[in-house]
DNA sequence: GCCGTTTTCGGCCCGACTGTTTTCAGTCG
């Protein structure tokens, strides 16, 4: 059993137990399913190294808990988890995944209308039987169907950053085999999309049939779709797809750049080979028409195939029809506004948004700076939540004050170790109802980095929720706007922002916006888009809650690619001196 | 159920909003 497995059933019973009004236990097992979650080594692995006692050494867990995870790694079942399950009965993942929907109600819901799943609850609903019930009324009715609406939009989609790991593994195994020559990821993957519905995996062999045998035998593999010569197609236990095909080495480029697409890009391409007498199709760039295919003129890489199409290479994070045909064919004509030169993965050398255990984090400000060092990072800015979050333990004037001068301390010590890191003073400070800070500006006034956050009344209408922002942004000490318009991938809608507005003042301001690279992936690519075209800058950062939450960084510079970013847009792209003078002063 | 340079027992989980009520339960960060 895997440790999102693991994860996923301590999150259950902690919900089974709010459902049964038990007092502080669902935060016991919630805390230790979070961290597991975010736990790199396998607890597999973990308990059998040190048995029961070095499973009771993970943050949080206790004998109790310990042995549950026991049960779970040696019988794959929690008689606990089965017994809570009994009581209610209901499909918890699903049901819990309708925002404004907790434990409290789902209990309700199933005892009064024995609602068991998601559609159950859309059946009802829309019957108008949820309205009627003591404690609910038309309103949850109307926003228990939207809940629905929104989680079904999503279906079948999932985080590239959650998945990414899982692909990378298959890839690197399916690379070590005898006879396989390369092995590509296709599709929305290599595209880096914020949420992929398969793995498109392409490899040259010679030997397809041994390799189609090893991928469908996987331990990841939950059923066999398909097992052909040339392509296979498997679910795995995540609930992904995933497909595989073999090709031969003189169409790779082709299949490559067809598989990975977009669509809208593929049809573009193929038009601009019609028009020059070609055709392109997964096999290669031909003479001739479709019907009466003459010689092949490219197919091997991509480049040449752009190239024979008179065209420069276009990264796969550009290939979604926003221009990128146009500016590829001016660039390759030597004429203006070509293909921006994107950030490359591994040019962030800061991170401007942490959280640590002062709040909401789970680790030390030096272990996050150990973890940073390990990253190969050169900066990065401790932003611990501020009071009005009361939940996370936010910081207060005094407590922030004596975190600056742990940092002091601990920039000192690195220092004398001869460590490179350096660590910036700064605040993850709420924008309060009006735009005011949670913090003074004699405060705020005193830390590197401010960035400003919208953490409550999510539902303001347009014009107030972006004055209210605006006003922060317009704070000379708020240096960044975090998360800017407050979305979460697959459970939260941003909230209604005038973006324009916020991009022109974040210019007029010289406020920096955040491309935030946790499950947040906010901004998204349109606005970051529109950001480089405003010459407004941005920072991508991990959002990290833990010490291996750094390597989402390359989330955050796919997205920025998605963007058109380049080095020059991204703050902390730059060297710590030349970032710090960008800010405000 | 976990945790401890305040405690091995007694704290932890605060504050505001929403939608439902007519004083408050449920949800969220």
């Amino acid at each position: 059993m895997d440790n999102n497995s693991i994860a996923k059933i301590l999150y259950e019973v902690g919900e089974y137990l709010e459902m049964q009004e038990v007092p502080f236990k669902p935060r016991a097992y919630e805390k230790v399913a979070q961290v597991i979650e975010s736990l790199e080594e396998p607890v597999l692995e973990i308990y059998k190294k040190g048995g029961l006692k070095a499973v009771e050494e993970i943050q949080g867990v206790g004998l109790s808990i310990a042995e549950k995870i026991e049960e779970l790694l040696k019988t794959g079942k929690l008689k606990y988890y089965d017994q809570l399950k009994k009581k209610t009965p209901v499909n918890l993942s699903e049901l819990s995944k309708i925002e404004g929907l907790g434990p409290k109600g789902i209990k309700k819901l199933y005892q009064k209308l024995g609602i068991k799943d998601m559609a159950d609850l859309e059946k009802a609903a829309k019957a108008g039987k949820i309205g009627k019930l003591a404690g609910f009324g038309p309103k949850s009715e109307e926003n228990i169907l939207k809940g629905i609406g929104f989680a079904k939009s999503f279906g079948g989609r999932f985080l590239i950053g959650s998945v990414m790991p899982g692909i990378r593994q298959i890839q690197n195994r399916l690379r070590g085999l005898n006879n396989v020559k390369r092995v590509e990821v296709a599709g929305s993957t290599r595209r880096r999309k914020e949420t992929i519905g398969d793995a498109d995996f392409l490899v040259i062999s010679d030997k397809p049939k041994e390799i189609m045998d090893y991928f469908v035998a996987m331990p990841e593999v939950l059923k066999v779709l398909a097992h052909g010569d040339t392509k296979s197609s498997v679910k795995l236990r995540n609930g992904m797809n995933a497909d595989l095909r073999v090709l031969p080495e003189e169409s790779y480029g082709a299949a490559l750049n067809y598989f990975t697409g977009s669509k809208t890009h593929n049809v573009a391409l193929r038009q601009i080979a019609i028009k020059k007498g070609l055709t392109l199709s997964e096999y290669g760039l031909f003479k001739g028409t479709a019907e009466k295919r003459g010689k092949l003129i490219a197919g091997k890489t991509e480049e040449e195939i752009y190239e024979a199409l008179g065209m420069d290479y276009i990264e796969p994070e550009m290939r979604e029809m926003t221009g990128e045909i146009e500016a590829s064919l001016r660039q390759a004509q030597g004429k203006p506004n070509g293909l921006p030169k994107l950030i490359k993965y591994g040019e962030i050398k800061g991170d401007l948004q942490i959280q640590t255990n002062w709040t909401d984090g789970e680790n030390s400000i030096e272990e996050m700076a150990e973890a940073a060092i390990k990253d190969g990072l050169e900066y990065i800015a401790i932003t611990d939540h501020t009071k009005r979050l009361a939940m996370t333990n936010g910081l207060d004037e005094k407590r922030i004050l004596k975190q600056m001068a742990e940092i002091d301390a601990l920039n000192l010590k690195l220092k004398t170790k001869n460590l490179k890191l350096r660590i910036l003073k700064g605040s993850e400070c709420d924008i309060l109802k009006d735009g005011s800070m949670d913090l003074p500006d004699s405060i705020l006034s005193k830390l590197d980095v401010v960035g400003a956050s919208v953490h409550s009344l999510f539902n303001l209408p347009q014009k107030e929720q972006t004055a209210r922002i605006v006003r922060a942004m317009r704070n000379p000490n708020v240096d960044i706007l975090f998360h800017p318009t407050g979305r979460i991938l697959q459970r939260r809608e941003p909230y209604a922002v005038d973006m324009d507005e916020i991009i022109k003042v974040a210019k007029e301001t010289g406020t920096i916006l955040e491309i935030n690279a946790s499950e947040r992936a906010d901004l998204k690519d349109e606005y970051i888009k529109k950001c480089v075209e405003a010459g407004v800058k941005m920072a991508i950062d991990s959002d990290s809650h833990t010490a291996n939450h750094f390597s989402s960084i390359e989330y955050g510079i796919a997205q920025a690619r998605r963007g058109w970013a380049e080095k020059k847009d991204i703050i902390n792209a730059w060297p710590v001196e030349k970032m710090l003078s960008f800010l405000k002063k």
